[in-house]
DNA sequence: TTGTACGCGTTATCAC
DNA sequence: GTGATAACGCGTACAA
């Protein structure tokens, strides 16, 4: 590896010089500058970023928490991200927490031994230790935290449009699958959807379910048409689970959206192949992405920053396993 | 942020005795050792990876470069790679290139100015200078390239179980998707299926197509069958493509697997949901990606390895778009 | 306009 | 057993 005295010496000038012309800071003469540069290309120099964040005390990484990059929603968040940061010259260090807040802890812990100028998280414990007491921005994305600068989407009014659509078009007993516990955004949905059925005075069963593993939700979809048999609508807590719903609705021979209709969330990429094609209600994952990460940029460059929470809205996505309304 | 020196102030040592501690390198007595062991509990002090890097020349960071997150069969790899990597205590940069030699170029680069130990690429490019040049260890993922380092699955006996499959299954009339020219795995399987098609006489026809985005399969799937309007069997370059033959066969009234079969490649999680649900070659990525990651590991910490290349074997998914054997 | 010298936090070498 | 100290590569006072 090159050095700042390489090119030093090579330009026979001293390596305060070279810093110089490096980062445009202080005056150089016009050909000293030029010998610089003409070494610097001459043998390939590039600056070593590890020394320079140990000076500055701060690097040009970000950290970035998702609980499970193989859960569709995700990739489209992380690449949004991805997408703006490289735009800045920023890099990421990337883990999946699988929701534990053990791994979280330990994932922040490595990134600011590594002198991270910032976070993005999709936690489930934005009040805790780890997140409170950490000295450098961080921006929670799909989740919120109080007045913590935060990205989400609009999920309660999700839950409400929900709703909403699923009894204009004529569902009378539905069941809605609450989402896990732990999770807040699957808590808000569920909230916006009963908050609209309570308000219409329809009833409504729930089932509570506690993940979003396709696996899992094969038996919550049996449960459902188990307990209560004559459902003739289901609001599923994300497209996954949405689509198990799907399937034993097909095994069970009922007709999707005839006798039974579904509405999912998100609207991951699968929601559109699936033959019905499922109703949902749409995250833009990837606005999303991109808008914590410059939200973070911000929060870095800037000492003020005015809108710490941004609220996306959600759309309705009529597909097939609705009715069409009337 | 605390430092070594804020330790050893308050265990009233020297800075080389903590740093001694810390790495259990050279003796120190019990009771001091105690006593540091204290301090560092005491101001919660955890070392600075930036200084550590910054001397030894090599940090505890990894290069992970990708095509796109976002197509549904890398982040299984990504996964398998961050699992792996994350128990051994390295972290992750990672990055999309789009298959973009000038972006992974530019990751390549700052990674190298991170001091990174080792990179997994998924690159179209193995033979580049980027890579050639490269003095740290680097696993080609998903990818070969002579006798470099690399962890793929069989593609080429993946294309040869599709034909052979498809064939046995009654299958005269055979549609082959040659996916991008520039994706190797996509040209492999491509040969291994047209090899076993060409051996058994069967006649078929070839749809190049340029890209695994399923906006630009839908085009390639009209394509089909408005040229080869008897096509009685599709061959798709991935699961995306073979879902977009999929729809399209269905928009027409065509009966699958009765009029036409379908086999796709990857198995991702979308194809075991489609309704008929997808017949595939399956590649085990999370595997994958946790192989190279174990192989680069042993790259790093060994200055021998054996085996360099690991070649995983795919498997046919038999599902409902393709007829049961007789 | 340019160069010298120090410090960022750590580890390793060499005295003691 | 333990402590000074040089070195890793860079940026910045400060001096020249």
């Amino acid at each position: 590896m090159k050095t700042i005295k390489d090119v030093a010496r090579m330009a026979e000038v001293s390596v305060a010089t070279v810093s110089r012309v490096i980062n445009e800071s202080g005056y150089v003469n016009v050909d000293t500058r030029k010998r610089v540069e003409a070494a610097i290309k001459e043998i390939n120099y590039t600056p070593n970023e590890v020394a320079r964040s140990l000076y500055k005390r701060k690097s040009k990484l970000i950290g970035l928490l998702l609980p499970d990059i193989t859960n569709p929603f995700f990739p489209q968040l992380a690449r949004g991200v991805e997408d703006r940061m490289q735009e800045h010259g920023y890099r990421l260090i990337f883990g999946n927490s699988d929701e534990n807040e053990v791994k979280e802890l330990d994932y922040i812990r490595t990134f600011v031994q590594n002198n991270i100028i910032g976070v993005i998280s999709s936690t489930n414990y934005p009040e805790s230790d780890i997140y409170q007491k950490l000295k450098i921005p961080i921006v929670f994305l799909d989740r919120t935290s109080d007045d913590n600068p935060s990205v989400y989407a609009d999920v309660r009014e999700g839950g409400r449009i929900a709703a909403r659509e699923i009894v204009d078009r004529g569902s009378k007993r539905i069941t809605i699958l609450q989402g896990p516990a732990h999770i807040k955004p699957a808590q808000d949905r569920y909230l916006g959807a009963i908050e609209v059925l309570d308000e219409l005075g329809i009833t409504y069963n729930v089932i509570q379910t506690s993940s979003f593993s396709y696996t899992d939700a094969e038996q919550w979809a049996k449960e459902i048409f188990d307990k209560y048999i004559d459902t003739d609508g289901v609001i599923a807590s994300n497209d996954i689970i949405a689509t198990a719903v799907l399937r034993e609705a097909y095994r069970l021979g009922k007709a999707v959206p005839e006798d039974v209709q579904i509405i999912g969330f998100d609207d991951i990429p699968l929601s559109s192949l699936l033959s019905p094609s499922l109703s949902t209600i749409r995250q833009p994952a990837y606005d999303m992405g991109r808008e914590a990460a410059g939200l973070l940029i911000k929060l870095i460059e800037q000492d003020k920053v005015d809108e710490k929470i941004i609220q996306l809205p959600v759309s309705f996505v009529e597909r097939e396993t609705t009715r069409r309304k009337n």
